[in-house]
DNA sequence: TCTCTTTATGTCAGCCACTGACATTATAAG
DNA sequence: CTTATAATGTCAGTGGCTGACATAAAGAGA
């Protein structure tokens, strides 16, 4: 019965993420958005919340996945290693969105209202992934502690694929992993 | 020969504070802030780049504080013992302002929008507060933990603060401390 | 093929956050 | 009592965002 409101919407990410790139965020109004997706203003705003969200209609994907990977870990597994896992699983959805996800960081780097909001999603995944350790039997302060730096990491090696580097986003985790254990092996001395 | 500006602000801090328990900050536009202050809507975002900063601008005192006291810290404390002083200073600061702070407090809890930006101010002390450390000559992923850490100690002695009880600050941040203590201690198990 | 129903979209009016440009006042220095 | 300076007032305008109602698309059933 429905129109084909998917595809709507994802014109009009796509044409979001073009104008914004050659014109910058506030320079493009959402009027224009709209029209190169074909439809109307009011249609944008039906779709996303507000103006900034049509850059951040991924992160629920990601949020979804990480706690299903997480509530279906082996349950002898400890929090760091639920997380590894958990990474490694949505690796393939990760590297799907990076012809969307690397002009999105331009864009979001450049405008204090999308950091702004980049900051608040971060917190708020930063939580689901607390709450998702927690159901696991991990205490509140661990979990939140295991999802912090968790994250952290998963950041730092999406900062490295995102480098200039060939490498594949797997190898990029796998060394951020590694650089956590240097650092916690070399914060015994004091 | 300039007017009393810092008066009207602060006419306006209260005013803001008042219309936003009163109606809640949806409901209350910049206009009746400044109408109830004594002066246009002009002037009130003259003074304010935005509608929520009106209930942000003591954060930057707090800011500035903190890194002063930092950057006086005696050359030979550790990290955490440079940020329990540097706590310790702005005991007075945060004392003196409750009366607003607590207002502020529910009224930012009540608005998602006011949510993000408390997150994203919170994010950038972390940064704050970590450069400072650096400059002391410590790493910056250690001053960049130690921050983190050290904010959220911070955070979570004010909500013993603002708890019920009648302790005082000096009192919530000495038992916030200790209970970090007890947290690393537990965690040599696993 | 023709309804009929459901859902997405179009249209329109309107509020409010926020801004630029220029005029006007208050204050203090002389 | 001037006068220079900083703050405020005034006004017009843009754009984000919303509610209410009308319209069009697409599938289900006859």
């Amino acid at each position: 019965m429905p129109r084909n409101s998917e595809d709507v919407r994802y014109r009009m990410q796509i044409a979001a993420l073009e104008l914004f790139t050659q014109n910058g965020f506030d320079q493009t109004t959402a009027a224009q958005i709209a029209a190169r997706a074909g439809v109307t203003e009011r249609t944008f705003f039906r779709h996303f919340p507000d103006k900034r969200e049509v850059l951040f209609v991924g992160q629920e994907i990601l949020s979804a996945a990480l706690t299903e990977s997480i509530r279906q870990a082996p349950a002898e597994l400890p929090p760091i290693a639920v997380l590894r896992r958990a990474f490694a699983d949505v690796t393939p959805l990760l590297e799907g969105n990076r012809r969307f996800s690397e002009p999105r960081r331009h864009i979001i780097a450049a405008n204090p209202a999308l950091m702004e909001r980049e900051v608040a999603k971060h917190a708020a995944l930063v939580g689901v992934v607390a709450d998702a350790l927690q159901k696991r039997g991990i205490v509140p302060a661990r979990a939140a502690f295991a999802a912090q730096a968790g994250l952290a990491v998963l950041g730092h090696a999406v900062d490295l694929w995102f480098g200039k580097s060939a490498r594949s986003l797997a190898q990029c985790l796998a060394e951020a992993f590694e650089e956590l254990d240097l650092f916690v092996a070399a914060a015994g001395g004091s």
